[in-house]
DNA sequence: AATTCGGGGCG
DNA sequence: CGCCCAGAATT
């Protein structure tokens, strides 16, 4: 067996060999590592990186953040995800700002009182910009741990993470809780990977217990499998004379919330006629449908079928009695922030409209 | 404790 | 197609 401190050391020399250079590993900035943090939650690296890169172009500091508009955040969000994170992450800087003068909450205990900000988030600030002796555990984390310590309980249960907390916690390096926990999540991620670990070539396949006990595909298993809503969307495209189209704006708690998208009837079933524009709340008899398309967009508790059309008319200017409803030009619209799927029948339309 | 919030990439 | 990702808020 291994003592803490030997697992600790063990694993900090690991991560001297093998760390990524990551843009947010050189600064002890709070206000860069949170947005960092942010955007990672439940996002792989090699998709955030980007996304980091362009709000640190244009939010550098908090001030910038917190004075920018909700919806340019979003926009920047856009493709992302999980659109609260932007939403919070906006909320909180105005809050630092307005409500904390502008001085970043600097332990852990103020850090987790904001918006957008858990016990993952929060140890993860703490640590790497303050070097306060918290563990980050994370889902790279749990999977290290529940192997190494042969846990082979459900690992998205509460029960299960607060074992394996009270486990790294023992574990930390307490003079470089930046490098323990950079370290630890760093192996999870590069070597005690989901599936296949790299065990050959594991500096603790000795004393990893899952390992030992031929367990690894057995671990870091979910309790439940997800069940996934059908819904049926079915959104209208329309174009006036003035090349002017409608967008609404979803305010519902409900996916895509904060976003823009066209016009948009939902039913709880697959309807065999595509809604006519005066279900939409638009009344132009001129108008004509083309470019009908279909997509099949999977979320994690959804699975959308979503159906397009075009409703067009080149001599009449749209109106709508529909005051959810706002007219835009529609080489506007990419300017306001849109689910991946909108965007996508865009996109593939394009070609078709130019 | 269970559910809900996206989207991309991988085997 | 199912699984996972530097999780958190809500119910």
């Amino acid at each position: 067996m291994l003592t803490d401190q030997e697992i600790s050391d063990r694993l900090i020399e690991w991560y001297a060999l093998h760390a990524r250079i990551l843009p947010w590993r050189n600064t002890k900035d709070p206000y860069l590592i949170w947005l960092s943090e942010i955007i990672l939650q439940q996002t792989s690296v090699v998709q955030g990186i980007p996304y980091y890169e362009r709000f640190v172009n244009r939010f550098p500091d908090i001030h910038s953040l917190a004075n920018a508009e909700e919806d340019e955040v979003l926009k920047l969000w856009q493709g992302l995800g999980y659109y609260s994170r932007a939403r919070n992450l906006h909320y909180s800087a105005q809050h630092i700002v307005e409500k904390l003068k502008g001085k970043f909450p600097n332990c852990y205990n103020k850090l987790i009182k904001l918006k957008g900000v858990g016990p993952y988030t929060a140890a993860a600030i703490a640590s790497f910009a303050y070097n306060e002796n918290v563990v980050v555990v994370d889902g790279n984390v749990k999977r290290f741990i529940s192997r190494l310590f042969g846990i082979y309980d459900a690992i998205d249960l509460p029960a299960t993470e607060k074992k394996i907390r009270s486990i790294s916690q023992a574990l930390i390096n307490k003079q470089e809780p930046f490098i323990f926990n950079q370290a630890l999540m760093e192996f999870g991620a590069l070597q005690c990977m989901p599936k296949s670990p790299i065990c050959i070539k594991c500096p603790f396949s000795k004393i990893c217990i899952a390992f030992n006990e031929q367990m690894i595909p057995l671990t870091a298993q979910k309790s439940k499998t997800i069940i996934k809503k059908e819904r049926f969307f079915y959104f209208a495209l329309f174009i006036d004379k003035n090349n002017e189209t409608f967008i609404q704006k979803r305010s519902a708690k409900d996916i895509w919330m904060g976003l823009y998208q066209l016009p948009l009837i939902e039913r709880s079933q697959n309807i065999s006629d595509f809604p006519m524009p005066s279900a939409f709340g638009v009344n132009n008899d001129q108008l004509v449908s083309k470019h009908l398309r279909s997509y099949k967009h999977l979320l994690t508790h959804q699975i959308i079928f979503a159906q397009f059309v075009c409703y067009e008319t080149k001599t009449k200017a749209l109106s709508s009695e529909n005051p959810g409803l706002f007219k835009i030009p529609l080489n506007h619209i990419e300017h306001y922030a849109l689910p991946r799927l909108i965007d996508l029948y865009l996109s593939d339309l394009s070609i078709t409209l130019l």
